[in-house]
Order: C-alpha cells, then structure tokens, then sequence
DNA sequence: GATGAATGAGGGTTCATTCAT
DNA sequence: AATGAATGAACCCTCATTCAT
C-alpha cells in the first residue's frame, strides 16, 4: 500500500532533482553516485527519478547541459555590449567566467569535471555541449578581426586560440581552487594580460617565429 | 590442481601488467574496466594482479603516475638546452608536449582524460601528479624573470601563468584531436605566438589595465 | 487539475481493455506486459485498469476467459447439427477449429499459448477453462457410443480419446504455423483421417494388442 | 572477506545447479524463480551460477536442453529394435515416453510446460529443440512406409501425422496427470489404438472423404 | 469516470576482493 | 608463483498497485 509522502507537482519535483543530482554529481562524479543516494537526498523514492529522467544517464546529462547553458549564459551576456571596444568585451567575459566558477562551483564542475566529477563514457556528448563557449568566442574574434580589416583567412586562425583562450581561462580556475585568497578580478587580470597581448598580436598577422634548429643549419 | 600456466619474473609480469592497464583504463576508463579484464588480456588470473598492487586503485594510480613521469621527463628533457635562450627552450617544450600527445595516446589519455579515460574520484592525486609539469614551468618561468632583472615579487606572478599555459596547450591538443589533418608544428607555432607575446610582456611588468566601468565614473 | 480526458461509458471501456490486453498478452506474454503497455494501449490511465479489472491477474484471466468461450462457442456450433451422422460432425468441429486458429490468431494464441503467450503460474486455471472442449467431446462421443448399442463402461473409455485428439489437433495446428501453405481442409483431413478409424474401431470395441515381449515368454 | 563455505569442483557444481534449476523452472514456471532462489537452494552466492551459466536465460536454456535430450534419448532406446515389426517399435516408443513422464516429472514439465512451467518468450527455442522427437518419428514412418512398397509422396504424408501423433501423447499424458489411478501401460494401449489403426490406414493409402456439403450439393 | 503522483519490493547482473589449494 | 572457487554488497531498473484530487 503506497504511501504517498508528499505530492509536488511535476515541475517542482523535477526541479528538486536536478538540483540534488546537480551537487551529488558535482561533488562525487557520475559512478559513485546512486540513484538511492539521489532519491533519498531529494526525498522520493527511486521510481520517480526514473518516472522524469528516464534513466540515471539521462538525469546525469539534464543536469550537465543545463550546467553548460549556464555558464554559455553568463559569459554571452557579459560580453553583449556591441559598441564597446573587444578588448572591453573579453574582460568582462572572463571576469563573468571566473565569477561563475565562482558562485556557482556545482554546476562549474559539471562542466569542466577536471578530476572531480568524472564525465566517464560520456565524453563526447558533454565535450560537445562544452564546445559552445570556445565557438562562441571564436565568432567574436573573427568577427573583430574582420572589423579591424583582417582578411579572412588570417580571421579565421582565430578557432583554435578561442579554445586555448578558454583552456586557459579554466586551467587558471582550477589553480584558483588551490589558491582562493586571490581576487577574483586580480585573476582575471592575470589572464587578459596573459593571454590578450598574444592574441591581438596574432590577430594583426604578427608572427614569432621558432628559431632554426642547429642540426638544420 | 591448480595449474601453473608459465613462470614470469615478477618485473616482466609487472610490466605487462601496467601495459595491459594503461590501454584500458585510457580506452575505457577507470570505472568501466574490469580486473577481470585486465586480467584477462594479461593471461593471468585476477590473484596474481592483486598481489602487485594491492587494489584496482594501486594498479590504476601506478599506471597514471607513470604516464605522468614519461610525459614530465619528454618535456623536461626538451627544455633541458642551459645555454639557449627562454623562448628557445619554451618552444621546444611545446614541441615535445605535442609530439607526445600524438605518440604516446595512451598515456595522455590518461593524463588528461578529457572525457575518455575517467579521473572519477581520483581527482586529487592525479592533480596533485598533474601538477608536476606547471610547477617546473613555473621555476623555469621565475629562475628567467629573475636573470632578467625582475624582483622575486614580480617574478612569483608566473605561477598562476605557468598553469594558464598549460592549460591552453592542453585545450589545443584536445582541439587539435577534431581536427587531426593541422601539422603538429603549426600547432605549437600558434600556441607559441598566443602565449609568448603575452608572457613576455607580463615578465617584463607590462599591464594591461581594465577600462573604468561606466558606472564608476 | 484532474483532466477527465473522455469519458466513455463502463461497457464500451471494459471492450476496449480486452481488446488491447488480448493482443498484448497473446503477443508477449503475460509477464513480458505491463499494466502501463496495456494502458497507454487503450488511451487511458492505469488506476482505470484496476477499477475494472482488479488486477491484472483479472484482467489476463478474463481475456483467456473469452478467448477459451469464443473457441469454445465455435467448435460446438459448428458440430451442433443433431440429425447427421457422427463422422460428418467432428469432420464439422475439426474445420472449425482450424478455421479458428486461422482467423483468430490471438484469441487462439491465448487458449494454446505453446511458448508464445505463457500461462504461467495460471497453469491450473487457465488448464481448467481449457478442458470444457474435450469434455463437450467427450460426451458427444459418449452419447454416440451408446446410441450404437455399447454398453456404458466401453463408452466411458472415450473421454481420454477426446482428449488425445484434442491434442492431436493442437500439434497439428502448431504443425500449420510451420507450414502456412498447407491449405486448412487439407489439414482437417488429414487429422480426421488420422483420428476417425482409430477412434472408430476403439469405440466399436475393436482392440489392438500389444505383442508379448521376448522376455516374458 | 568472501567467506567460502565450500569447495566444490566446477563439473559437480555445474550438476547440482542444474539440478535445483530444473526442479525450482519445472516446478514454478520461468519467470516465477528467481536467481536468488536457485542460488540459495544449491547453497551458493548468484554469482557462482552467473560464472557458469551466464544468464538466467543460459540456465534455463540448459534446463531445457537437458531434460529434452533425455527424453528422446529415451524414447529412441526405446525405439531401436531394428529387426521389430513397426507397430511393435512404436507401441515401445509409447511406453517409453509415459514412462518418462511418469519418473522424471520435471524433466518432462519442462519438455511440455503445458500450463505449468512457462516457456514464455523462450517460445522459438524450446520448440525447435522440442522438434527433435516428432522429427525423429516421421523418419521412421518414412522408412516403414518405403519398406511397405508405398511412393515417396505418400510417405511424405507422415510428416504432419508424426506431430498429431506426439500431440496426442502429450495431451493424453496431461489428461493422465488428473486421473493417476490410470495404469501406464493401459494409457499406452489406449493411445496405440487411437493412433495406430489410422496411421497405418494413412500410410497405406485409405482415405476418409468430408461428405458433401448441403450447401454444394 | 478519470488522473497525476507516489511507493515498496524485488529482480537480474556485475564487481572488487579473497580463501584454499 | 599461480589458480579455481567463492562471496558480499551494490546498483540500475521495472512493476503492480494505490492515494489524493
């Protein structure tokens, strides 16, 4: 004889889920998560998880992609200032990045599981979620590129350092992690320095070259 | 009867063993292999796996401790020229790094398990091996810093530079994988570039300083 | 807000249920299907199945029910010609019965459920429901033996004949599904010829013998 | 610590599950015994019968193959007396077969689950091994009817007339499992009678014709 | 007449790990 | 040095069934 404990509709519930599978997740990683452990921490019982998610996976990648949305979110709307100069744009894209990585640590974790939160087998499709940013960016730079009267071969070398900008970008929010004393902005100082000077060299077609090898000379 | 298949030397079984270990753990990750897997593809019975190293965790640990080491030693030993220049030495690291990151997948993987080869709950300590690569940028990064004239104070910036460096060679070679047909030298030419400009001028005091928000003025 | 999606008077609903728990059954299996296939199969919610039907053991048991009633109903009427000679009725009875297995495949699956619909633990119930055409054989046969002048005992001899050719008829059915070219009058001949004589020369008293063996003379 | 209770050979153990398996699916029906319950009536874990059976379905499988490997062992032991005349091999094969249903029950509920052991969806599996028998004897019907001067063609005819046959064995033993008293070899005679004067007027050729309808005439 | 929300119980399967030989 | 036999503990998932509306 079921006894019904609590009835809450099914949009309410379904947010409670996500959000106590969102810090399980976080916190432990996809395998040593269970189901129990979930239900339990949301108050339910087993059967209505899958009732709404369909399967532990399923529940696992609703809580990642909506993770991702909100990041993608934070950044894009930080960097929506169409007049301003880019370098502006950039800034306060990375002080809303490490802001995010910030305040919301659970779902930064989702997104970039580096050592915590295993991603496991479902690397491809949470890498393929996670690519948002880095092509979201890219558009930028071309599109900046091109603004300041770049042709658009060179304009388009701007894909892989939009990812290298935001390898960066992560590598640095891990290193906070270990080093939280650090302001958040002095951060993210740090890395428009690091990181600007080059790509706006790169951008204006300057080059460093690699100095010949002496086995070649 | 139990039946003696072959008597192997400890240090050769052991070898094969890591081998074995290596390919599933970063074909599969931690959680989807098996000792009886493992076991299997060695051709021993599971016993004799936990008699050399104690627990699946040992043998996983072992196995990314050593893919840490081989990865360390590659760059490091490219860096090692005394005599030649920073930029030199930084660019011949990149090299390396690359160069290993195509020739030893595997152990890469393992690594930086970017969604293949899960870290799971081993975060720590494989951070904690993780971290060997930045902390010897870091010391080549200030022992230049200070042979450039630089005070100790300026010079201690490069750490969390160091980590944003290694954090965008890591992005580039996970890109890099979507796109395989880029040559690896190009590759470490445009990581170069993005971050040589930018570090440089770092080492050298310059700034790049954030535009006064509007709402401050 | 409880949608009352439509509603359709008790008779029409219970129809519908029957029909799609038949099928579902007769194609599956009763433990291969849930209460919910059967549901959403109708277009209504599960707490309705178990007002009409109590549970879903009622709910198989009805549908048999009226699959064994509908077989049943068929064999008798078509045998029901009282002025014709025995042979010309069970010839009638044995086309019937074919014609069944033919046009009502699910029906039939659900009364001879060889590996395709199971029975289950319904075993006893579901066996009992079944006998009602051997015993209705039964006593035709009595009733015709007797009208030949035999006496009472030989007579009685016949229920376990009706049983046999009763499965005989189902192995031959079994047999057809094996074989769909087959036309079914063919089949019907067959079976009659094969059970008529012997059944024929048993009631008239006619016995064969078994040989004495070897070791007892 | 796995406490092992016992050590028990491989081929032995094998045994004995198979024995609990067969008397727990012939007894209960498939999907009524769980894996916990064979386990425990052989008293072991589930994974010992996991290591050797595979799955629920391997075991069950087992099972059946067994017990229907010995049943037509039995009745062609039976059978083979090369020199008999036909009827008398067959009245041989008869006996055998009630025999069997008589001292090896399970093993037989398992051949024939009429209602008792469920075949379930194993459906396809279990008749093509429960063909053996039926096939068995339309090569001998075959054979004899050559020895007795009859055309291919006719002889062909024994195909269909084998499976009533051994569908009228069935159900004459089912039948018996309600009226015990009932002396084996009685039932034997019983069912030789039906069967054999028929049979033997098919196969030499003697035909029944339906009478003409009213309807046609 | 009808539904959405909920549950208790259990089933098959897999795994890391170990004892006895 | 090596193995075959064994186990305890979970875990994912499904189902029949019911209460509150």
């Amino acid at each position: 004889m079921p006894q019904t404990r609590k009835r809450v509709p099914r949009a309410e519930r379904e947010e409670q889920m996500l959000e106590v599978a969102r810090r399980e997740f976080a916190e432990h990683g996809y395998e040593a998560v269970s189901m129990d452990a979930i239900a339990e921490g949301v108050g339910v019982t087993k059967p209505m998880l899958y009732a709404y998610f369909d399967s532990k996976e399923g529940l696992f990648l609703a809580c990642t992609a909506r993770a991702q949305r909100e990041l993608e979110e934070a950044v894009r709307d930080a960097m929506a200032h169409p007049g301003r100069p880019l370098d502006e744009r950039v800034w306060r894209g990375i002080v809303a990045y490490f802001d995010f990585a910030e305040r919301h640590r659970e779902a930064w974790n989702l997104v970039y599981p580096e050592g915590s939160a295993s991603t496991e087998r479902f690397g491809s499709q949470v890498r393929e979620q996670r690519k948002g940013l880095a092509e979201h960016l890219t558009g930028i730079f071309e599109q900046a590129a091109l603004e300041e009267g770049l042709d658009a071969d060179v304009a388009r070398l701007g894909a892989p350092l939009a990812y290298a900008f935001v390898g960066a970008a992560l590598a640095l929010a891990s290193w906070w992690a270990d080093h939280p004393e650090e302001p958040k902005e002095l951060l993210a100082m740090r890395l428009m320095n690091f990181v600007w000077t080059g790509l706006g060299a790169t951008l204006r077609g300057e080059l460093w070259l690699p100095p010949i090898p002496e086995e070649d000379r």
